[in-house]
DNA sequence: TTAACAAGCGAAAACGTTTTCGTAAATTAT
DNA sequence: ATAATTTACGAAAACGTTTTCGCTTGTTAA
């Protein structure tokens, strides 16, 4: 049983290859007559192109690379989730990459991408990414690429973001707003720009609110998990610090601080609120039920593939696309782990 | 700048395609002298080979495809997982699309991968998917595929699963060991096959130890998340049912229960205790933690790609492959929801 | 009546690789 | 010395599309 071609339906028809390739793409120097015969047989044989020949031909593959830095994990799910809705509806499919976190990774699947000569990339960086030698080999080969969440400032290139700094600055002032004096800060790794701006936007609000930062009140989630942040508030109780709130970088950092003051007898909210951030789907499951800040991942990923698709387009069409950057919105979620 | 191709090269070198193709893939019939020469140039021109030619001439992709229901979940997301991974090690890309526990979408998606003429498929079928003939057409394309968790019995195909039934019955097991004597049951859907042998290993366990099977023991949880494990609690109170223990289909209709209890009052596990299913991993976080039925969906992951590269392997050299079906491992985790 | 034009079709090149087969030169065996 | 074999290379076909350009017809305009 042979695959069915163009050229088997024009045998079985007795005209060119020419011809039938024309009519199934409603060319307009084809009869109604033939386009109608040739639609007809192919149907009857099941033809389906052979998108080999056709993507050798047309330069393009229909495809998109995604690299982001875990698949499990609640927020980047999301985003995957609305990539892939998104990039079915204009006829894409996307390959998936994990970075672990790693830049030598990173870097090897960058390069993976462009032998594989997908239309598109959209990333979302790994921590350790300082360099970013690997995204300008990308765009010299001419791939359009799309940034979100984790973001580099120095790539020139659209980018779908939150507010990081306001949104933290809002989440902070949550605390502020319903009486905390002593606010402690979970901080993410030192390098990841996201981590840096809400550490700032934390300061800022402490700072506008007449309240003295104290660099002793922050404490570092390398990995900003469950983990780290039961070691944070195992930290924090040992310093014998007087904190009456805490807004910790991840939903799952502020959890594993909630499990410890549990366990500790200390209340939630009474003693210590606590603010997350991202709004993890089972942070209201949680005893006391989470505050937080939402961050729209499914939304993220529908824009970032949006953008990436137009961005593919006007390449397709030899015209000029500027680079945009989009910043989604994201509030504050009031529920039990605070006052 | 034009793209460097082998053609390239042989002009650069003042020799032919034939001879630069053979040296870059060491054939035998050139010297070594040229093959150095080749291979030097290649470098120096940043030489990557154009997998267009490249799958058209060799009639594959080195792609496979990925059907899920959903990705935004811990056990498919940790499948994902390691099956990219295990992917990337041999040299594959992994194209994933959601069904969406959607037979429509299922079969569609099917149609997309075979249009893309992946190298094999993965799937974790779609509650809803009854019918096969999506997956019979896969077959008839000659298209290795490999079922994992979620199968159907009809499909002569490998497949790798856990025991559910076993599991179950052991999960119940725990519960009756640790003093339950009314046991009632959070079911999944009708239709899967492991959310039928959970129920059936429950029942089983329950006959096997002198316990009578109530049917109206059995609560219907038909997505089996976090609302409806809620749901399932308001009802079990609402019919003052005199239970001491609860064996839950997911880790998350468990959370969902406990929630409902402790806004009751109704302490886990002393008037009441829970098993959950899964081991997600946050299940230890909740308060109580979680005792559960660790469920291996990284291992799953990776064997089940493992599986797909040795049958396609076997298709490439011609010889008959004989489907496997793998059980994997699974075990109680006793934590604090049960006595 | 001839010139101009439109409609409908096909030949052929091109995309870049892989692989079969042929052949000339160099080496070894007789 | 010739015959047999090995070594090293290249011509060319093939994979299945897409698209340009040219060639017939038949139709309309002058």
């Amino acid at each position: 049983m042979r695959e069915v071609t163009l050229k088997q339906i024009a045998e079985n028809l007795g005209i060119s290859i020419t011809t039938v390739s024309k009519a199934l793409k409603n060319y307009s120097d084809v009869s109604n007559a033939t386009k109608e015969r040739v639609k007809e047989e192919a149907k009857r044989l099941n033809y389906k192109p052979n998108v080999f020949a056709v993507n050798l031909r047309t330069k393009e593959s229909k495809t998109v690379g995604l690299i982001i830095p875990e698949v499990v994990h609640h927020f980047f799910s999301s985003v995957v989730n609305g990539i892939i809705e998104q990039a079915e509806k204009k006829g894409y499919l996307v390959i998936i990459l994990q970075s672990n976190e790693s830049y030598k990774l990173e870097k090897k699947q960058i390069d993976l991408l462009i032998r594989k000569r997908v239309d598109g990339v959209m990333i979302s960086l790994a921590n350790k990414s300082i360099d970013i030698a690997h995204l300008k080999e990308l765009q010299s080969h001419e791939i359009p690429l799309v940034m979100f969440d984790k973001i580099s400032k120095m790539v020139n290139c659209s980018k779908i973001i939150i507010n990081d700094r306001e949104a933290a600055y809002n989440a902070t002032k949550h605390l502020i707003d319903s009486g905390c004096k002593k606010i402690a800060h979970f901080r993410g790794a030192l390098q990841p720009q996201n981590s840096i701006d809400r550490f700032l936007g934390y300061k800022k609000a402490l700072e506008d609110h007449g309240l003295t930062y104290d660099s002793s009140m922050v404490y570092l989630c390398e990995n900003v998990d469950y983990e780290d942040g039961r070691n944070a508030a195992i930290q924090l109780l040992k310093d014998k610090k007087e904190v009456d709130g805490i807004f910790a970088i991840t939903d799952m950092a502020a959890v594993g601080a909630i499990a410890v003051f549990n366990e500790n007898g200390i209340k939630v909210p009474e003693d210590i609120s606590i603010m997350g951030f991202s709004n993890w789907f089972l942070s209201q499951a949680i005893t006391p039920s989470l505050s937080t800040v939402n961050q729209p991942g499914f939304e993220m990923g529908k824009k970032t593939f949006k953008l990436l698709f137009k961005e593919m387009k006007a390449k397709k069409r030899g015209i000029h696309f500027e680079p945009k950057t989009v910043v989604l919105d994201t509030y504050v979620i009031k529920r039990n782990s605070t006052k």
